[in-house]
DNA sequence: GAAGATTGAGTGTTCAATCTTT
DNA sequence: AAAGATTGAACACTCAATCTTC
């Protein structure tokens, strides 16, 4: 006679990276399970917030890199930044820059100049659309990420903050600079 | 005359993210900083490590899919998953899995079945050559892992990880099915 | 020669359309 | 019809090569 035993639930919150963490630790007792899961929720959670924000501001026909560049000439001194001072704000190569930069150019959100005290350089400044824009999107973002957001403690999430914020002062130094 | 103030250093451990938060709680006193503070560090924290990771694996000649869907067969159940299993582990689309699985075919690390019972159905299994792959991996990228981590308290890891799992089991319900 | 931006080739994704099997 | 996998077009990225300006 054998005895088949179903785990009606798993303890508390056993999510499905608990299983994943439980096959490698039995392939390998020796197995530091805590930073390999912390690299799996990190990544999942990255993912699935951005998925959800792509969707919500799929309503409003907005990309994401739309948004990341727009925010970040909004934050500039004038208005204005640098292609390559954007290009380290948003950590993509300068290819990518260029592109982004056409296709903003095109929908009128941004102007293009080449700046006079260094011809090899080129100005980029939010025009009047480009400022509405992204004011209206910044209150959209902002809206969805407190939604999404809301079924966690915000005990928890301010503690999420400053870990993370320790997280990135220690790996930040190592890696090659962006932002 | 006018006097021009250089902060010597922000306080305390003050990133280049709370300069953003700071400008953004200026332009609207009433902003929620902790919910979009958090956002960024998620999304900042998830591109630095993703970047190491690969840069990382590249000496080996590896890519990140190829070590997600190696590990997921790995751990199926003798070594078998349907490209559907596949597709819903990784969260890509089904073209993506297709194109994934021909080239790791190609690389002789995987095999593609149909399944008899279901001829609709592709089984894909891990050849032994794959298996051997997947067992190298795993090792390069626990390594790596460990070497990132190392100058973070391991208290802070933990914690991280179990108010990540929370805020997972609080979105991973409201958003749709993914692995 | 070096720095900044652009171009083009190669890569990998999504999305919609298609084909086969149920 | 519906489910599963494949195909091809569109898109956005990286990387290396190029052009201009310093």
């Amino acid at each position: 006679v054998s005895v088949v035993v179903i785990h009606s639930q798993p303890d508390q919150d056993a999510d499905r990276i608990d299983e994943v963490l439980e096959f490698w630790r039995n392939e390998n007792p020796d197995l530091d399970v805590t930073t390999k899961g912390l690299s799996m929720r990190l990544r999942r959670s990255c993912r699935l917030l951005e998925r959800a924000m792509r969707q919500e501001l799929a309503t409003m026909d907005v990309e994401m890199w739309e948004m990341e560049m727009l925010f970040s000439l909004r934050r500039a001194p004038g208005l204005q930044r640098s292609a390559g001072a954007l290009l380290r704000e948003t950590g993509v190569t300068s290819g990518a820059i260029t592109n982004r930069l056409s296709r903003l150019e095109e929908h009128g959100w941004v102007r293009r100049d080449t700046d006079l005290t260094d011809r090899r350089q080129v100005l980029v400044t939010l025009t009047d659309a480009g400022r509405a824009r992204a004011n209206e999107l910044i209150a959209v973002k902002t809206n969805a990420e407190a939604r999404l957001y809301s079924g966690v403690p915000r005990e928890t999430l301010e503690r999420l903050g400053a870990d993370l914020r320790a997280l990135l002062t220690s790996i930040d130094q190592d890696l090659p600079g962006e932002y």
